[in-house]
DNA sequence: CGGAGTTTTGAAGGACGTCAACATCTGTGG
DNA sequence: CCACAGATGTTGACGTCCTTCAAAACTCCG
């Protein structure tokens, strides 16, 4: 891992993958690996809390975070999980706001990390560099309209196929039983992403074991038929014959 | 209200009073005003289609709209509604993408338009356009997330409790009776914001205008008692004797 | 092997959706 | 002014999806 981030290597990677870089000139590139520091959240760790001031803004290069809200209840709701080239704190950095949410690391994560000043310092002479950031954030702010409409007409049993489909997308791979989630993911936070409990997770992955579709293990899914997903999502009739 | 919208009382109403344009120099009030186009839009009518192609950006001078999804299942839900200095079309025209929703007209309304490359010109010289349009896009993401959460964790009595919160916030009128919402919003409109059906919602308003809390009408929600819909809205113990 | 965290499964109850019927209001045209 | 249609709101009865409560099995780790 360490050597996938000295400065070559991490200049390839973010040339022209990192939605936030794209259609940056070299000499921006320069800059902005300049400014960054490389900071290490191991697995477990949290790299903001929900209410505090927003002072950085995370790349993430490699790992996985999870956001999250917790209510004054002292319920937990999972807002999202974040791969590598995707970023973390925008919104509250560039709104000037605290942060909206809870970032914690669900495997050990490496992160460029810049302050807020120093955002500025690199925005100013790249205005392309806000430009993307305006684009992503408008890319979530599109992804949570669709999923308040999914809350609000969905059955669990689709809400839980969706969030293991966008899952899927994020942080699919391929393996000789189906696709896996890569990364450790339990059945109490499938729960906290779709709305509903544990346990009733755990009935609906049960089923759909029992049908084929999905194959369980310890704060693991395997999907084995992604079709079937897509049709449960989707509502569509029945595949089976 | 056509007096309302000649060019000198246009550009008092402005000033200072846009989020959009916190910040902006005189020229380029001027500049923005003479770029934007004023549009009406009559009660009923639609400004813009989910999926369409992003071209135009608004700024509502007078009148309000309603914000909303529909389903491929031919279900609705309501994002948001949106009021004077407020803006619609940010996400899409900001970010490329098409319209990831429709806003329809719930009143005569009046707005300032502009195209997108008009809003090229203007962010241009105008770097802090961009910036507040980022603040507000924050903004929003900040409360589709909240929404979210309460959608996942609460009981959809506190749903609509803060729902007509966040109405009162928005469009509240003080009238002899109590806050008024100033725009006519029916049954069916809240259960769209809340996830539930109108049958529950009436249920639900029926029961605290027993309380006193509220007063019913024909698409009229008016709040005699806004401390105790806030008590509901978060779960305190009943203040009741 | 013990213990904590995770997952599974069963049973019971409730919140809320669905179905149904009726009441009320608004606007239109005769 | 009245009749009528259509939209909106109210209320009751019933069903069910899902939560809640409960207990046991499984897995990982020291």
């Amino acid at each position: 891992m360490d050597a996938a981030l000295n400065h070559d290597a991490l200049r390839a990677a973010l040339s022209g993958q990192v939605g936030l870089f794209s259609g940056l000139p070299e000499a921006g590139l320069t800059r902005a690996l300049a400014l960054g520091q490389r900071q290490k959240c191991g697995k477990g760790g949290t790299l903001f809390h929900q209410g505090e001031p927003a002072d950085a803004f995370y790349l993430i290069l490699a790992g996985r975070l999870q956001v999250g809200q917790a209510t004054p209840e002292g319920q937990h709701v999972i807002i999202r999980y974040l791969g590598p080239r995707e970023i973390a704190g925008c919104v509250a950095v560039c709104g000037g706001i605290p942060y909206p949410a809870t970032a914690t690391a669900v495997e050990d994560t490496w992160t460029l990390t810049w302050s807020r000043t120093r955002i500025a310092e690199l925005t100013e002479p790249y205005p392309v560099i806000a430009m993307n950031a305006m684009r992503i954030m408008g890319g979530r702010l599109t992804e949570m309209q669709q999923r308040l409409r999914e809350m609000q007409t969905e059955r669990v049993e689709r809400r839980i196929a969706h969030a293991l489909g966008r899952l899927v997308v994020q942080a699919g791979r391929r393996t000789p039983e189906g696709i896996e989630i890569d990364f450790p993911i339990s059945r109490q936070d499938l729960a906290e992403m779709t709305g509903t409990t544990l346990h009733t997770v755990s009935r609906t992955l049960s089923a759909w074991e029992s049908q084929g579709i999905v194959l369980g293990g310890r704060q693991k899914v395997v999907i084995a038929q992604p079709h079937m997903l897509v049709a449960i999502a989707e509502d569509l009739p029945d595949e089976a014959g």
